[in-house]
DNA sequence: GCATAAGGAAAGGCCACACAGAGTC
DNA sequence: GCGACTCTGTGTGGCCTTTCCTTAT
């Protein structure tokens, strides 16, 4: 089983972009293993066959591993809270210093539901929601706690959220406003871009276009109209699906589906649209736990009562956010990057430009002009 | 087991200036 | 409506300082 297993991951992590599907039913994207049966399990199937008897309930079962979807979970890291096969988690974890930090511990087998007594509701599965540990299994007790972080945190992610789109995707539980989708659609792409490159190459040359066509800071492409409905779609797709548990899997995995549709980017930098930048900062600004509480103060845009779909559906987009952040720095406007760095320097900080540096420029800048024939707009 | 010191790593601030974008005429 | 112009805020990299964490005593 463990050889099985093994051959699987290997094949698997980082080298196949596609989720295994279900043993049983061979349509749905597995979500979980089991070691009894060695067989790969949709939450329909394992469900209904874990549910046939005692014995069967008893069979020990692992999720499978968020990145590649086509092994068993071995370890779950907490600052991803993302649970990864062994080779998944060698490769993100040696990717640099700070991922090497994070906090990882095994992953135990639980047996019995994974989804809880309601497992009927939202098409016969309950949803993974706040109501999981960190793990992603069913905590029976004392996980309100936990779920109640949970819903903090994400609930300070969505706080700016405008509600103005609720008329026209009045399901409840899509993304609400056009920043956020956008805040999504970046964290999204920089998903697709550490773990599909090929997918995403080639999907890039369908829908990404050049910013402009000047070439100073133009080198920061933006998604074209096309890409960003056809993103918003896919997003609106897998969210009106995603409150289903099998479909929200899949749809908030590392690379399930919703990750195959996305294709926006740059090559070498990735993009931060300027008008989300904001956003950005406040979306993510959150007090400290043990401060005042001003999330409930009236002068926030926070929803005083919430719905149980829709703290699903925060909890849910949290967790996601949290495992697509990126810390990499993102070059915004390559040129001036460049400006940046021949600009002179003391001790590291920008210093200005003397009189001679000047006339060097200027001199520089007029014998270009002469011996091109053609001006060059000075810099300096 | 606890307290303290030392060392390392990470985070954040600072600086000048070209450029984007809003506003005005 | 369109172009020209002004003004303001933003983004950029390398070094330094501060803060936090781990390890040793």
């Amino acid at each position: 089983m463990l050889k099985e297993e093994t051959n699987d991951v290997g094949s698997g992590a980082g080298g196949n972009n596609w989720a295994r599907v279900c043993d049983t039913c061979r349509s749905a994207a597995c979500t979980v293993y089991c070691r009894a049966d060695s067989a790969y399990l949709c939450g329909g199937c394992d469900a209904r066959v874990h549910a046939a008897n005692r014995v069967a309930s008893r069979h020990e079962r692992v999720w499978v591993c968020e990145a590649c979807e086509r092994a068993p979970a071995a370890f779950l890291c907490k600052a991803d809270a993302a649970s990864l096969c062994t080779t998944c988690d060698a490769e993100i974890h040696s990717a640099n210093p700070l991922a090497r930090r994070h906090q990882r511990v095994p992953i135990l087998p639980i047996s019995g539901s994974l989804y809880g007594s309601s497992a009927t509701e939202q098409g016969g599965r309950k949803m993974a929601s706040a109501a999981e540990t960190e793990d992603g299994f069913m905590d029976l007790e004392g996980d309100d706690t936990i779920a109640e972080e949970d819903e903090d945190e994400a609930a300070s992610w969505l706080l700016l959220n405008p509600r103005k789109n609720s008329t026209n995707q009045n399901n409840g539980y899509l993304f609400s406003g056009e920043v956020d989708e956008y805040l999504d659609l970046v964290e999204y792409n920089s998903s697709v871009e550490n773990h599909f490159p090929d997918q995403y190459n080639q999907q890039q040359q369908h829908y990404s276009v050049p910013h402009k066509g000047y070439a100073g800071d133009s080198v920061v492409p933006v998604q074209s109209g096309e890409a960003k409905d056809h993103l918003q779609q896919q997003q609106h797709q897998s969210f009106q699906f995603g409150l289903d548990y099998e479909s929200s899997k899949a749809a908030y995995s590392y690379n399930g589906s919703i990750s195959h549709s996305v294709s926006v980017s740059s090559v070498d930098v990735g993009i931060v649209p300027e008008s989300t930048m904001s956003d950005i900062s406040i979306s993510h600004a959150r007090p400290p736990k043990g401060t005042i509480d001003l999330f409930s103060g009236p002068s926030v845009q926070m929803p005083t009562q919430l719905t149980p779909m829709d703290r699903e559906a925060r909890v849910l987009r949290y967790r996601e956010k949290k495992k697509t952040r990126k810390f990499e720095k993102t070059i915004r406007y390559a040129s001036r990057k460049a400006y940046a760095e021949t600009r002179p320097r003391i001790k590291g900080r920008f210093a200005k430009r003397t009189d001679v540096e000047v006339e060097v420029d200027q001199m520089f800048s007029t014998t270009l002009m002469t011996e091109a024939g053609y001006g060059i707009v000075p810099s300096f």
